[in-house]
DNA sequence: ACGCGCTTGGAGAGCGTTTTCCCATCGTGT
DNA sequence: ACACGATGGGAAAACGCTCTCCAAGCGCGT
């Protein structure tokens, strides 16, 4: 079986004894075509096994029925055997899955597309070219310039996660500073007197909004000063974390952690120092990822909705293109306390 | 700024005073150009920040440069949150880094494609029209017609992981065997008594294999028989199965666990259970995925390379494309023992 | 009868490339 | 000088589709 020639419209239209233009518009749905006239064609259709070209009708619509994933690679750029710490970290595949919920119902396809710290205006050309129709933008480094860029080239796109200066472009993003109040409610609620934490690193956003959060929330509860210690996102991290701050406290009785795989650390380095959890110390992670369940005992944490967030993302960034016009919007999740086993 | 019209190549021409036909020469790489115009051209795309179209490109060389990575989720329709379990599932992420790290230096797209039971004659004709130059095929159910089509259709596509029945059609796969037998050694190096192991869906091939590897692997040592629970690959029915194992084989002094969750679980349970490990009881994983190493012990596992095995997919799928005579092949990865704590 | 609006369907002009011809132009051997 | 093979560049034909005209047909009111 040699790759023939597909049937084109053309063709259909020869077996259906009607114009191309009758097909099309049989084929787009549009009405004011003879239902005698629509049966032929779609009969011609079945016959022919036609299948639209999407190239030639992307050249005419100026829409290619596409999405781009834009993640950046600019932070893991050749360390790693290839991305394979982003790609194979969860939130990775629950961002997709999220997209993929809105996105697949519609027909739309999703597209990835990594960019380095040299690619942007190479991205933004392709972009603004027959890539995709808007784009939805991951995990950037603090200072990225590609949400200026892509506002500025009127391209559109979402991004997850709020840009660290201010840009006229739409993003969802989590209530991190919320989220970190819940997790020090829950602390202050079992009665703590010794709170310490373990955040993420500074220069992401969310880490820091995370670290103010709880500050501010066990401020409130009438603890003035926590010490704490700065982790990667590892759980390697929360081990080392967690052991320095047992060296220096003691006495410590409760931990906040930033993300739930330093958690998973912290619990280790907890249950070998001896101490009971959570009777002598209670634990609160962050994100609610699959590490929390698979903690022992299970993870307290704080649910961070990343797949309804993607979701969001995909029909915000969809009813954008519906109407370019639209303004740019912005969607603050806020996240809910799991309580399992640890607080 | 409006979305103002984008430069073509007539603009470029005009700009650098010659014809459509030289400017496409020149940006293709076609020599038999002046130098001199050569140069002009060039100046005169930097000058009008002209970037091809890639629609109307593909329209007439039949090339999208994109890639399909086509899963299908015909195994996990509606009960999860949409697929969540399959996207978050870190097999996902790896494969994706893996295809990535060959597709992006040549500026290849990766599309995904998501097909349900239904959606086969759909996918492959979007894939002979203007889709993909082909797919990368991903976590069929057993007995998928898609690589039957997908051969039949004669589209470039490559498998990852081989498909039940025999078919025409590329693939790589992991000699599971092999890598149970490796665990199979290790257990007995140790010098184990009473063996027994953790099976995965007997409805997925590569469960199947590892069982049948293993057993066959033991029975050369010299235990003929090996008491087995079935599992489904997730921690929870890992702590079950190896529950379920314990009550009815309290002497076991070895488990080979068919992929690392189940053994996260299986750990869990042996250690509440009082057993020390390895002392008491050695235990063996397969995948090394991330959980291998966030297991406490640290899981000894047979290491699944599946970002190398995306990799060799793309490039075959790559070399497919370049010459569409290209013979059908297959490419066996060996696994190899990661010895870490438990075994 | 005639004209007028309304519905249908066809012809054809693009959309932005690549690529096939084909015509210059030039250097070379006789 | 003249013919002749290279070689560089332009005109224009696809590629497969959408969509804007236009013409034809039809029912209605005058």
């Amino acid at each position: 079986m040699q790759s023939q020639r597909l049937p084109t419209l053309e063709d259909v239209a020869r077996v259906a004894g009607v114009s191309r233009a009758t097909v099309s518009r049989v084929i787009n749905g549009i009405r004011n075509v003879d239902p005698q006239l629509h049966e032929q064609v779609w009969t011609a259709v079945d016959q022919t096994g036609y299948v639209p070209n999407k190239m030639a009708r992307s050249l005419v619509t100026r829409r290619t029925g596409t999405v781009a994933l834009v993640v950046s690679d600019s932070e893991t750029h050749d360390d790693d055997p290839f991305m394979s710490r982003f790609f194979s970290d969860p939130y990775f595949g629950r961002v997709v899955g999220g997209l993929m919920s809105v996105l697949r119902p519609l027909g739309v396809q999703l597209a990835l597309q990594m960019v380095g710290a040299d690619g942007h205006k190479r991205l933004v050309g392709d972009l603004r070219n027959g890539q995709a129709d808007g784009a939805v933008v991951l995990s950037l480094p603090a200072h990225d310039p590609l949400p200026g860029l892509l506002a500025e080239s009127n391209i559109p796109a979402v991004l997850i996660g709020r840009p660290a200066e201010p840009v006229p472009i739409s993003y969802v993003d989590l209530d991190n500073e919320g989220g970190a109040a819940l997790a020090a409610d829950r602390l202050a609620e079992r009665g703590c007197r010794r709170p310490v934490m373990i955040s993420g690193p500074p220069e992401v956003p969310a880490s820091v909004d995370r670290v103010s959060g709880f500050r501010r929330a066990m401020a409130r509860h009438g603890h003035a000063w926590i010490p704490a210690e700065t982790g990667n996102f590892t759980q390697d991290s929360g081990e080392r974390s967690m052991r320095a701050l047992l060296a220096a406290h003691p006495a410590l009785d409760a931990v906040f952690v930033a993300n739930d795989l330093m958690a998973l650390g912290a619990l280790l380095v907890l249950h070998d120092a001896g101490r009971r959890i959570p009777d002598d110390v209670v634990v609160v992670g962050f994100d609610d990822s699959s590490a929390a369940l698979s903690a022992r005992p299970a993870l307290t944490t704080v649910r961070h909705p990343l797949e309804d967030m993607a979701a969001e993302a995909a029909r915000m960034l969809l009813s954008r293109l519906d109407d370019p016009d639209a303004r740019v919007t912005s969607v603050i999740f806020e996240p809910t306390l799991v309580e399992r086993h640890t607080a």
